[in-house]
DNA sequence: CAGTGGTCTAGACCACTGA
DNA sequence: CAGTGGTCTAGACCACTGT
């Protein structure tokens, strides 16, 4: 009942953890091993495609496979729409647009996501909220070279956010996670104290290469992004 | 030369991106597929396989596959060692150890890690450089019950980062994101201001159930985590 | 019950790469 | 050149689950 490939899978990685098969050394290769657990290649194969995906092991042709030396760690974050987050916490959510303006795209924009000069964009500022309190500032900049449509969108009932999934569904990002200072503005918007820490995070979203947004999103005080792995 | 299986995920992805196959809607069943690209259905099933790990699309018995309505978004973070981190910037890095200590759990910790009363911890703080500057501070607790080895080590020219990677070089963890303040202390390690907003990571680490570490990394101002995806 | 995906097999050919 | 992993196939049985 339990999967072959996973119980090849599970005792392969016993066999490291245990310090059998030791960080740096050769293991058997995947007809060797065949024939260890009496299964076909392909079990083995797609036990140890998974342990190298997740960064455990090291393939090569003709040279085999190699447990590795400094084990890749990597951890998965899910990046939830806002709404959701919120509804997951029991809480009521709500949405306020605070401002939305078409401007041209300023220059530290036009670096960031490789806009032509003199290109327009739909900057949006809103906030949403968990119970009526303060959650997470958004502050957001969609170009309308790539996406005209967002130039006429009604943001006043529903963030950028919910219509972007479904205008632009699949792309490719650049995230980053940083620390931010609360200035006079942002403690108004989030009800904190001026100078409190906040955790922020920054999106630029492309879509066959041509930039569709960026995005910066800034938690209420004390909010932390957890994951495990 | 490009492998079958790409090419029916690529153009799979292309159907949906392109509309042909909205969310939520129906997908054709892998062996409509595989008459259709005109494969093996393993083929396609590796394709779709993989578009299901990465929250592309939902599949399920019987009822066959769908396209996700809220294609889940996740981002992978590496987590490099802070000596690689540095390297990788081409600057020079360096070790401070500020102070190890073999106390008592303290409670919070306890509770974090599901210690037992009494159980002791060795407690490391000390401070990875880069180019001289201060980088990364790095305060660790220690499981003395898990690893008893970790009372005697020596941690005064390299950090615990480095021994528990050789130690324990599996496990599971927890890590969370997070801003916090730089009080007085930490502005004085760090080389910042009193107030400013730092990025810091935290992390649990268990090995079959059992705690072994949790740590605090605070990060020097101004720091970013990044990654594509 | 019947349709769909999940897994496995035995065998095959190929691409890459170390010696 | 030869060993290893990468991929593919045709067919099979099974587990799950909607109807």
């Amino acid at each position: 009942m339990t999967a072959m490939y996973r119980v090849v899978k599970a005792d392969i990685l016993d066999k490291i953890t245990q310090g059998v098969w030791a960080p740096g050394s050769q293991m058997p290769n995947e007809m060797r091993l065949a024939e260890t657990y009496d299964c076909a290649r392909a079990t083995v194969n797609r036990a140890m495609r998974e342990l190298a995906e997740e960064g455990i092991i090291e393939r090569r042709r003709k040279s085999g496979t190699r447990v590795r030396m400094n084990p890749v760690r990597q951890a998965r974050f899910g990046i939830p729409l806002v709404r959701k987050e919120i509804e997951d916490q029991q809480a009521v959510y709500g949405y306020t647009l605070i401002n939305s303006t078409i401007e041209p795209a300023p220059d530290w924009l036009r670096g960031r996501l490789g806009l032509a000069v003199g290109g327009l964009v739909r900057h949006v500022c809103c906030m949403h909220t968990a119970d009526d309190m303060p959650f997470q500032l958004e502050d957001r900049w969609i170009s309308l070279d790539a996406l005209p449509d967002a130039e006429t969108v009604d943001f006043s009932q529903s963030g950028p956010n919910e219509w972007l999934v479904t205008a632009v569904p699949f792309s490719n990002a650049e995230m980053s996670l940083l620390a931010v200072q609360a200035d006079a503005k942002l403690a108004t918007l989030l009800h904190c104290a001026k100078g409190d820490a906040l955790f922020q995070t920054e999106r630029s979203t492309w879509m066959d290469g041509q930039a569709i947004t960026y995005v910066r999103l800034i938690f209420r005080g004390g909010h932390k992004m957890t994951t495990q792995y």
